[in-house]
DNA sequence: ATTTATATACTCAAATTGAGCATATAGGTG
DNA sequence: CACCTATATGCTCAATTTGAGTATATAAAT
């Protein structure tokens, strides 16, 4: 008889921890890249934000500048072993990370190790006209009419070349899971045969470093949390290469600067750069307080008189 | 000496279940008003999203057309009396209801009997000016120097009457706890007096309701979710109505129309409504294919060459 | 001296947005 | 019926914002 006592569930929390490599976006890995670091959600935290924080920052000597709750997952195939149902909670931290000693701190991976196609830095990326697109377009002949038509809008949709938007990275993931081009474990499916270039992870580790990835697409848009991933001192040029780097395209310098300067999110601290090859650039610092001024968000209804 | 198996936790799943009802966002509550609906997450469910939408579905006898996770909360005081930890899932469900057979249905209630302050469609509210505005001040005048410098900051940002962001509900409720003014049972706090105008609830859950129409009020800007609320035809009159109740402010009506039909959102039946008062209005239908084809984002990055 | 990189200032046209005028067509009223 | 009110719909226009350059400045490297 079902007992009214609550149900053996273990909550396991999972962190997307990004910083900001030599102008690469990197998430910190473990078992050679292969899991996201993982851990029991301990009873002594008052919160599940303070748990996090205070697990991340044992693990990598590092504040944490910035953390947020990405999704909570509970999904039937998530069960140890022992039979009890297990609770994931996912959150994604921003970290500031100096610039690597040797070639990559051991643990770090870069965003684009995972997803090749979502890296359009240098212009579309070779893999997605090469392997993907032609896999994708047996995919959708694989069934008829309106399935086919769905289809294809689907891949229309989140794959447009022509209009790549890279906010669209969970949904193409997920996508290619359910065309069958890329494997992930732990899912009642069949292997994947011939998987698309891309590293997978254990269990569904990629698939939580794509909503994080996406989440930090999407909003660096319309919040300045690249901050937390920059030196206290930068450069437009910097900062301008750090965004790219997160949203995987290239940017319009002048565009760029214009944006950044006119919402008033920095501030010149009065030194220059030096010896970089080049005109010295200006060194800015982030407005902190800016923060608490505009609690801004992207409106866009057509709003009525005063 | 800690055990390796699981610690007793219970899974809570939380509803924030929105329905228009005569043009007036109400929100499905027990116990008079005093709760959200809430029950176990139940073993037999595949996944989260499906144990939600089953058990909702058995309470309204109502199809939920979207369901979008909201938050995991397992803060401390969030413990059984049995002693084990809670850990709370909320979700937003979208529903459609007829018009209301009387006043309102039972359990229903509308936002802003919650968050008076919240509804600017006739304008600016004047419990804020007389109740909120004056108490915010003595708050910020309560502390000296840099904390006076800080909460003036924030309540200037969340409270600014002449340029009212909607989307900013959540943190302005938080604000509001933060300084004194609004209880919240469940919390180790002193009770709150003199609360400022707007029905409390139990526990967390008016938190809850706020992170959820908060939510609400963001995303009708950027996905057309607002459809799952209304009947299948409907006149942009309506649609306008129904946008206002959710982001609680008034539209500009030309404006408006032209938004939504330049979306390429809405269809034309063919059909006029009849009898209302006022010029004939034609009826529209929601491209439900839309969804597949553009699943747009509001991109802001100043892009480089193609 | 010239080339190559980067930084920074300024311009201009296209597209989007905010605000309003004008007109159409119903119901209700004296 | 003439007129008022209410809603719907079409269209215009100026201000702002955005996308895409051109032009110039200042360093290191050849």
């Amino acid at each position: 008889m079902p007992s009214t006592g609550p149900r053996p569930v273990a909550v396991e929390l999972n962190a997307v921890l990004v910083a900001l490599i030599d102008d690469e976006p990197q998430v910190l890995t473990l078992e050679d890249g292969a899991l996201l670091p993982s851990g029991p959600f301990e009873g002594d935290h008052p919160t599940l934000q303070a748990g996090v924080r205070a697990w991340v920052e044992r693990q990598t000597h590092h504040p944490l500048g910035y953390v947020e709750q990405l999704y909570t997952f509970a999904d039937r195939y998530r069960e140890s072993t022992m039979g009890y149902r297990i609770v994931s909670i996912s959150y994604l931290g921003l970290t500031r990370e100096r610039a690597a000693a040797g070639q990559h701190e051991p643990g770090w991976q870069s965003f684009y190790r995972y997803f090749p196609w979502e890296d359009w830095r240098e212009g579309p990326p070779k893999v997605l006209a090469r392997a993907i697109l032609p896999r994708l377009k047996s995919w959708i002949d694989a069934v008829t009419d309106d399935a086919r038509r769905q289809r294809r809008q689907r891949v229309e949709g989140n794959f447009d070349l022509s209009d790549w938007n890279e906010e669209l990275m969970l949904q193409r993931y997920e996508l290619l899971y359910e065309a069958g081009l890329v494997p992930e474990a732990g899912r009642r499916r069949k292997p994947v045969a011939d998987p698309v270039p891309g590293e997978p992870m254990h269990y569904d580790h990629r698939r939580i470093l794509a909503t994080g990835i996406a989440r930090l697409r999407a909003k660096i848009k319309y919040r300045p949390v690249v901050f937390e991933l920059m030196s206290p001192d930068f450069t437009l040029g910097q900062l301008q290469r750090a965004v790219e780097a997160l949203a995987g395209r290239p940017l319009h310098k002048q565009n760029f600067r214009r944006q950044v300067e006119q919402q008033g999110l920095v501030e010149e601290t009065g030194a220059m750069t030096a010896g970089t090859g080049g005109r010295p650039a200006k060194l800015f610092r982030f407005r902190r307080e800016i923060v608490l001024e505009r609690a801004v968000a992207g409106s866009k209804l057509p709003l009525a008189r005063s």
